[in-house]
RNA sequence: GGGCGGUUAGCUCAGUUGGUUAGAGCGUUGCGUUGACAUCGCAAAGGUCGUAGGUUCGAGUCCUAUACCACCCA
């Protein structure tokens, strides 16, 4: 038998269970296709990690997604279904590019000093060792993920499915390359997509101007802009077609500042009269939506800018200059030339890249693109079709939103770190090979001086294959065929576009098929106070720390527990230290529960006859029970968690286990079938519990286990217990047999008593060894109900064990103090100050009526005949109560 | 400009077919440790469920308007 401590432990067991899990093969799926003996018949309950970055940057939105995939994993696999939770890391470009230019910055060189190769070999190092650390976190957090599968988006599979989707949709026009106006990050060097600009809100400058006309009449049109700088690519003025004041400059030719170049004053509807000063100044190099004006009107496209954010010669006097010391220049130069009206503070929207951070400079350059309209169409139509469920539904919404008002995505980073784009120039005749294999001559020249194009592949061009490219896609392997689709894909809201719509648009155009029937998206992770963590606010909380200090369950359980899916949560150290102690009392009902079972110690002879206490946290664990399946089966994931926590701590460590203690005391069949009850209903708790918190439930149940099957007096060897927890049978629902709701309303009155005369205990000061001696004046069957719950009574409210007298009537009442419970009369020996005593019975008295008066008036309301019979009976009964407690009230008040 | 979410106890949040006295954790206050648990127990205080209307026998929950906060898209 073993001694289990007073204190779980959680370092004890968190790495040896993982262990074991993992060498029983556990996270492998059953029904494997790979195997003899696969069916394919058999559904399987899929997920598709989101692969973490390698970076190395922990965060705690880490242990909220694995341990939100984790639980759905878990539960499905112990309902006997072969499920696949498929793990793996991201290569993750830009990010982790910057990680390691950063590290050869401390060693005073830089990638372009040292080479693409030896900077692709160095970035390799830095994932071996990162990637690695991300993966042993995972683990740590008890991820029961297939570790044999895991997968890179860098790996040659993936790297060829890459490929495979690159030159299927060049082959199918759905990839172009083209001049177009991207989003460039002079900082980083690169273009990037839409999706990777943010805009902030800043204080600016709105620059008035003059442009004048170039009729030499001295006649100017008035100009605004937050951007003088770009004046110089100004390749047009234009004003509102129904804006009187510049109608008759429209078809007439104004001069740029300072370059003197002529160019037209265009009529434009895009143009709102209201703003600025209603004439607004075109520059298609340099901004999205001149650019669509200067194409529409057929304006020149000039490029002012270098790619390091410096003017060029374009740009006449201010070629060098960079964009901002430009801006000042140029300004100034106005000035002295009068052509400068005023300029006045304006709060504008500034592009900045998610990454570096600095100003993004929207300029037309070459690049790839994806054609997007079709392949979002398809996934719009199997998303309204129903073929996609969104958890939360809102998203449903924003998610057709983003698809119907699509834009062509810039696929092409000037970046070293990523999927090469597989495509080769020709130096001889120019042409353009885009291959699945590499290339060694021209089809066209045959010529064998090939260059490949520098660029790599935005990342989330590969991630968008994932569901299915980490099963072997485009090969047909046995995973391919069985486990796609996948069944729910589990993510952070932020990256609904960015990751989720590009996979289903993927896996529609690619497979044929939507990639996953099912969208869970979680919220962000916000500090206690609902801050967004970040190093410069010195708020965040590493999960490590908190795990360290914790235990994996007490973090795993605060992150799930208490908030509700598409939803921010806040998360403090106090939280975590209050599931530690939750998973504390588990292990400690635990130690009870063993203990009892360790203490039947002779065999069973008869029929059991369960106590009250004994139905009452029966009918309780069926509740709980469907309650839990059907938030399990409706993604109500924490309120799951909740019902148990609640079921546990409530019910029955404070009031079960209490009350079990006379019945195991008492020895017999009485305490045997106790005991089975505390073991039946624990069993039946690890097992909802297990998915949140894994290990204390797992360490509970080999003790448990081990105790029940070595007491053969109360346990069959034919009752089967599962080698481990994480494969036992999932509690499923139970049927109700009639009996339920009556144990639980008699089991609650005693509740209602218990609870009166612990405060009044209270009240009194009593010490909480004294025991009290006490009457009940109560008649008929509730007479005898009382008479039979006497020892629950003295065990629960701590009452004389031959002290208790339960009778009809009583006159000599002395100057006991007394207690009504609805109609039930007590009286305690306790040596009372009788005025206060009457006080606090008036108060009660005051309340009870008030009730009264309520529900008469709410049962002679239209109330009574509307409302379902049950609803009604329920007011009913608590009128009859209040009406039973005013009446002895009153009597005892009269004296 | 469009959209979405939030507003519930001092703090952080649950509350999914509407059911009639609204819950938890933390914090606060009081009492209490030789047997499951002080990483605890027993109890107490604390809420016009943002505001105004509406639907309904009944609204924290559904509808409309509105205020504030946050986010997304343009």
């Amino acid at each position: 038998m073993t001694e289990l401590p007073k204190v779980y432990d959680f370092k004890e067991y968190e790495e040896n269970i993982y262990r074991v899990w993992e060498e029983k093969g556990y996270f492998k799926p059953t029904n494997d296709p790979n195997l003899p003996g696969h069916d394919p018949s058999i559904e399987p309950f899929v997920i598709v990690i989101p692969p973490p970055n390698v970076t190395g940057a922990l965060h705690l939105g880490h242990p909220l997604f694995v341990t939100t995939e984790d639980i759905m994993i878990r539960y499905h696999r112990m309902k006997g279904e072969p499920t696949l939770w498929v793990p793996g890391t991201d290569h993750a470009g830009i990010a982790t590019q910057l990680q390691v230019e950063n590290q050869l910055r401390k060693e005073g060189t830089t990638r372009e000093a040292i080479g693409r190769e030896a900077f692709e070999e160095r970035v390799w190092q830095w994932k071996k060792k990162y990637g690695g650390e991300i993966i042993h976190q995972l683990r740590r957090m008890g991820a029961s993920a297939d570790w044999d599968r895991e997968r890179f988006t860098l790996d040659e599979g993936l790297s060829r499915a890459v490929r495979e989707a690159f030159v299927r949709l060049y082959e199918n026009g759905l990839i172009y390359q083209g001049p177009r106006m991207i989003n460039w990050s002079p900082g980083l060097q690169t273009a990037v997509s839409d999706l990777e600009v943010e805009y902030s809100e800043e204080q600016g400058k709105l620059y008035y101007f003059k442009y004048m006309l170039a009729d030499g009449t001295g006649e100017y049109l008035p100009v605004a802009t937050t951007r003088p700088e770009t004046i110089p690519g100004d390749s047009g003025v234009a004003v509102h077609p129904d804006d009187e004041r510049y109608r008759k400059f429209v078809g007439k030719e104004v001069l740029v500042p300072i370059l003197g170049r002529k160019i037209p004053v265009i009529a434009d509807d895009y143009v709102s009269k209201e703003f600025g000063t209603g004439a607004l100044k075109i520059t298609p190099g340099h901004d999205p939506h001149d650019y669509e004006i200067g194409q529409r009107h057929h304006l020149d496209l000039i490029n002012i800018m270098n790619k390091n954010a410096t003017l060029n010669e374009n740009a006449g006097p201010y070629a060098g200059m960079e964009r901002f010391k430009a801006r000042k220049a140029i300004w100034a130069d106005m000035e002295a030339a009068g052509l400068v009206i005023k300029e006045e503070p304006y709060l504008m929207n500034v592009p900045r890249t998610q990454r570096g951070g600095e100003i993004v400079e929207p300029l037309v350059s070459t690049q790839w693109f994806v054609k997007m309209d079709s392949l979002a169409e398809k996934a719009a139509e199997s998303v309204r079709a129903g073929e996609i469920t969104f958890v939360p539904e809102r998203f449903t919404k924003v998610f057709l939103n983003w698809m119907d008002n699509i834009q062509d995505w810039c696929i092409s980073r000037q970046l070293w770190w990523g999927h090469r784009i597989p495509v080769w120039y020709c130096q001889d005749c120019h042409e353009v090979i885009v291959s699945r294999e590499d290339p060694t001559e021209c089809p066209k020249c045959h010529s064998h001086n090939l260059v490949q194009d520098p660029d790599v592949l935005d990342t989330w061009f590969s991630s968008g294959l994932w569901p299915f490219s980490v099963f072997g896609w485009p090969e047909k392997t046995p995973d391919f065929n069985y486990f796609y689709p996948t069944s729910v894909m589990e993510t952070g809201y932020d990256i609904i576009f960015f990751w989720v719509a590009r996979m289903v648009m993927d896996g529609l155009y690619f497979t044929g098929k939507v990639p996953f029937h099912t969208v869970y998206l979680h919220g962000m992770v916000r500090d206690d106070k609902g801050q967004k963590m970040s190093k410069t606010k010195n708020n965040v909380i590493d999960p490590l720390v908190l795990m360290n200090e914790f235990g994996t369950d007490a973090l795993r359980f605060s992150l799930v527990v208490g908030s509700s899916p598409g939803n921010d949560q806040n998360v403090g150290v106090k939280k975590v230290e209050a599931n530690r102690n939750f998973a504390n009392k588990v292990w400690n009902i635990g130690r009870f529960v063993i203990n009892a079972v360790n203490g039947i110690s002779e065999p069973i002879a008869e029929e059991p006859k369960w106590t009250l206490a004994d139905s009452w946290i029966w009918a309780r664990t069926k509740q709980t029970v469907n309650n839990v399946n059907n938030l399990f089966e409706t993604y109500q994931i924490g309120e799951a968690g909740r019902q148990v926590y609640e079921f546990l701590w409530n019910d029955f460590a404070d009031w079960y286990l209490e009350a079990s203690k006379r019945q195991l005391a008492e020895g017999g069949d009485r305490a045997a079938y106790t005991a089975i009850i505390l073991a039946d209903v624990l069993g039946l708790m690890l097992r909802l519990l297990h998915p949140f918190t894994p290990y204390v439930t797992e360490a509970l149940y080999g003790y448990l286990k081990e105790a029940c099957e070595s007491n053969q007096f109360i346990f069959n060897s034919d009752k089967k217990w599962e080698e481990h927890l994480i494969v036992a049978r999932w509690p499923e629902r139970m049927a109700e047999e009639g009996w339920e709701d009556g144990a639980i309303k008699d089991f609650e009155l005693m509740q209602s008593i218990v609870r009166a005369i612990r405060n009044l205990r209270s009240e009194y000061k009593v010490d909480q060894n004294k025991q009290l001696e006490a009457v009940f004046i109560s008649q008929n069957a509730r007479a005898d109900f009382l008479r039979k719950q006497k020892n629950l009574l003295i065990d629960l409210a701590g009452l004389k064990e031959d002290g208790v007298l339960i009778i009809d009537t009583w006159l000599d009442k002395g100057k006991l103090t007394a207690l009504v419970v609805e109609d039930i009369e007590i009286y305690l020996n306790l040596e009372g100050d009788s005025e206060a005593d009457r006080e606090r019975m008036e108060k009660e008295l005051t309340e009870a009526e008030s009730q009264i008066e309520r529900l008469e008036k709410l049962l002679s309301s239209p109330f009574a005949q509307k409302a379902p019979a049950k609803v009604v009976d329920a007011e009913r009964e608590k009128l009859a109560g209040y009406q039973g407690t005013v009446e002895k009230l009153r009597e005892r008040l009269k004296k």
